[in-house]
DNA sequence: ACATATTATGTCGATATACGATACATTCTG
DNA sequence: CAGAATGTATCGTATATCGACATAATATGT
């Protein structure tokens, strides 16, 4: 989901992905090398994206880069997830989880 | 996360954890009895969840029933899982994941 | 009373996934 | 031009998921 989310605007490399996944946590959730290429491997298998061949502005690129985009599927893959993950919050947020102890800021 | 969130609002059985799963997504997302007790071992292991002595009315009960409950330390681990889902949709929002095709709804 | 479905916990082996280590090449920076 | 950062990729190990199977108690219908 991190990937999916990650591609969600826009086309990016695996290394891009890395830094999106980490930037959106505040460096607290991070992806390594092993996870991130494994993941575009089985995700290009499945489907939920695919490899583009339209490069950047020449002087921007980077000639070992590879750019992914989400598929249609995955673009309804994603939403299914976000929708199971907002139903999932909204019960621990009704159910106060992480309330009764620390104060929950 | 499943299991924290449905245990969350007091004890439950690992049973009725199994049930609270598939409502929650109207038996979209479901989880068998290999994961359910798996995890509850580990999480058992690894101190998000202690066993709980205490039985509800005898005449409710049933004697194979094993009721289990979050700890402090579930409860914070959960708080923060919570805290990175809310930005991990939040991205996905902003983002319009689903909203590309299909019309999101 | 009896058969059957549901509830309930648990294990097993196969498959899938995650992860850090390692490797290696290119590009940027001082 | 050396070293750091960027970038892709694989390997082995550890971990997790999953359905199938096993087994027993409880509830339900006739």
């Amino acid at each position: 989901m991190q990937i999916v989310v990650a591609l969600a605007d826009g086309e990016k490399h695996g290394y891009a992905i890395m830094r999106d996944v980490a930037e959106l946590s505040d460096g607290a959730v991070t992806m390594g090398s092993g996870t991130l290429y494994g993941s575009i491997k089985r995700m290009l298998r499945q489907g939920l994206i695919e490899e583009t061949d339209d490069r950047p502005d020449p002087a921007l690129d980077d000639q070992r880069r590879r750019y992914y985009r989400l598929t249609e599927l995955g673009h309804r893959v994603g939403a299914a997830e976000q929708q199971r993950l907002v139903a999932l919050i909204g019960a621990a947020r009704s159910r106060r989880l992480g309330l009764s102890f620390g104060g929950g800021r």
